[in-house]
DNA sequence: GTCAAAATATGAACGTTGTTCAATTTTTTT
DNA sequence: AAAAAAATTGAACAACGTTCATATTTTGAC
């Protein structure tokens, strides 16, 4: 089929409905993957899942993932946008909160509470670096996904500032202060960094720690 | 040579001399892999460094890489411990500084400005899984590295509500704070989570984030 | 100096991994 | 029903960490 067929096919309505379905399909085993991937990265680790895994998950063989996705990069930065998605969502939904400072707590708590409960997916938004490898390997801009997330953090401060909070400090570097303390926070748990710490309580360090950025930011 | 005839070498002094240089040797080629292996990481990275890499450089064969370590995982520990011992004199040298709120200040920068000039080596001590694996697969006590390091802020912020600072916060989970902030920025930049996000000055977008917190603290 | 034994070093071989691609099977169109 | 297109397959490849029987070197007693 020469590209006029092409272009004549495509006008004609009759075979648009198999074109759609094909679309759909596509689209329909390319999530497939990536829920079988997603399952066995909270199973097994994602360090532990390998592509003939994921294949054996969805009764497909390597080649076919192969056929929907690059390489491994490529189902890691799917995940981790999909990671993304789901934390702004929990951002988008503190809006409710019409004070700035109490949203910028509520969302610190959020952020931990989606951590810890999600911390394959956390590790591979925020840890690996099979998403950026990826990001790099293609040419469709910079990394939105981030961005976007940040970008409600950064909208929370700057209403704090403009209600006459942290006199003296500037948004960009105080949002990413913000972001730091409570990603360290997750990274360092994550990342079995506070294992062998002998905190008086291990158990609750993340939510104490956060406590004191609370009292802490409650001064000014 | 049978136990007792170990016993007896061990005993008599004359033999004492090649037992002590092959002693000696064993440690010199230990140390001759843990430096080329670090070479290597940070020239290529240690992901993409392997163990014939490491042989190669240094004029061995992999077996003998496997003679003087377990695994890649031993390694990597050795070299995270390496580190932690160079980022925790660093910190030793800061207790001149007589003032504490002064010395938590510049500890911080200090661990800014090795985390940035020494980014594979800082992977290791808190990114990477293989120092903890190796850890976990050994019976030999905690993670001592990481907790000595620690100790040592958590010293100079006990210095610091002693002095008055910090009134109403507590000492452990606030000095997990501390950390978590100062580990939170160098991570995100190191595993490059701040390059997209346009902020008004990306490259001193570290320091003018611990700037906020100096800042803050210094309020307290 | 000689020689057996102990210590050290070697690299071929194994099982897994991510990845590729010619061949096969299935679906669509004519 | 046949031809064309699309989708799927799994054997094959290179590279990895790791192992271990073999080879080499060093040691200590005579």
């Amino acid at each position: 089929m020469n590209i006029v067929q092409k272009i004549c096919t495509f006008a004609k309505n009759k075979s648009m409905s198999t074109a759609d379905r094909k679309a759909r399909e596509k689209e329909a085993l390319r999530l497939l993957i990536i829920k079988g991937a997603k399952k066995l990265f909270i199973e097994k680790g994602i360090e532990q899942t390998t592509i003939r895994n994921i294949a054996d998950e969805i009764d497909y063989s390597v080649g076919t993932v192969y056929v929907y996705f690059k390489d491994k990069n490529a189902i890691l930065h799917d995940l981790h946008s999909i990671g993304f998605q789901e934390l702004a969502g929990y951002f988008k939904g503190l809006f409710t909160i019409s004070d700035p400072m109490e949203r910028l707590k509520e969302m610190g708590r959020v952020y931990i509470k989606f951590a810890l409960e999600n911390q394959e997916m956390y590790d591979l938004m925020f840890n690996l670096k099979a998403p950026m490898e990826y990001l790099e390997s293609t040419e469709e801009g910079g990394w939105n996904e981030g961005i976007e997330t940040f970008s409600l953090v950064k909208k929370t401060v700057e209403e704090c500032i403009r209600k006459g909070h942290f006199e003296g400090h500037h948004l960009e570097p105080l949002s990413f202060m913000v972001w730091s303390l409570v990603h360290g926070m997750c990274s360092l748990e994550i990342r079995q960094r506070t294992k062998g710490v002998k905190f008086t309580n291990p158990d609750t360090i993340l939510l104490d720690g956060y406590q004191e950025y609370v009292k802490l930011i409650g001064k000014l």
